[in-house]
DNA sequence: CCAGTTTTTCCCACTTTTTCCCACTTCTCT
DNA sequence: AGAGAAGTGGGAAAAAGTGGGAAAAACTGG
């Protein structure tokens, strides 16, 4: 599982230097080979090939002419793209994902499970901040596992 | 069980050292293995590792096209932090969490049962006296188990 | 199809940050 | 008052971040 907040600077070059407590397990689980694709709220997601060649079975199943699982495929499907970490354990991030983002040169990686999630790190804090005001959850739709959930 | 509230100062390094009375108890039972994350009350969670890995296993099996569960990953896992007690007993913060929860040098680390919250010492004073004055809790939504509480 | 030019890739080397541990100070209990 | 334990600061070694440059690849026009 990933997980945690990191801090990281893009170099003039539009290079991300993945954190060297990741490097590790992502040598072994996939030989450094990621896939990076955009999300519905405009940040970026970073999948290990293979976590992502799972999700994308799953998105191309959904049927065709269903309206929202053809937006999803056209988004995530359409823009994911194959990147390999250097020896300095940089990837570089192709530029019309880099500007999808908003992405600069400050950014955030955050770990989420099967994937990171990469945001400009202007935009994440205020995305945060706005989700910590809008404190009760309870005004939301919560699943049934989310309601009897104990942190 | 973790209880009590104990007054603490951060170093000039953002480090925090854990009261002695918890440190035995956490080399063996996590071999002083803590994951730090953030609360949306805008404090800070220690879990021992293993406590918080069933916690990230239930948040992350939410699906992720739900506002309120996305939400709770972002922030939870989002913010998880490994850190590892060093030989006297310090653990250091990591910068983007010391900031979410204004901690600068006076700290309160609270005991709460599986886990503990650390609160910026003037920002639990506050709180807690706000907590005081809203006095009347049947005026809150109470969970059924709460309405027939004896303490 | 080839040569010149630009872009991309890959790796080296320098700088900065982080980590780890030692030693001093302060507090507490006898 | 002294001894031991806990708190606190600091520094050196190691690791990670960062920029730049040469070689390779790709593109373009003749």
């Amino acid at each position: 599982m990933f997980r945690g907040v990191n801090r990281l600077n893009l170099d003039v070059k539009g290079r991300l230097a993945i954190p060297t407590r990741y490097r590790e397990r992502l040598r072994e689980s996939c030989a450094s080979e990621l896939v990076i694709t955009v999300d519905t709220d405009r940040c970026l997601l970073i999948y290990p090939l293979p976590e992502w060649q799972v999700i994308e079975q799953k998105l191309m199943r959904l049927p065709s002419y269903n309206k929202a699982a053809r937006r999803l495929q056209r988004l995530l499907v359409g823009h994911a793209t194959e990147v390999e970490m250097d020896g300095q354990g940089r990837v570089l991030l192709p530029p019309p994902l880099r500007e999808f983002a908003g992405l600069t040169k400050h950014a955030v990686m955050i770990g989420q499970g099967n994937k990171f999630e990469l945001w400009d790190e202007q935009r994440w804090n205020e995305q945060r901040d706005g989700w910590l005001e809008e404190a009760d959850l309870s005004e939301l739709d919560l699943p049934a596992d989310l309601e009897t959930l104990s942190i």
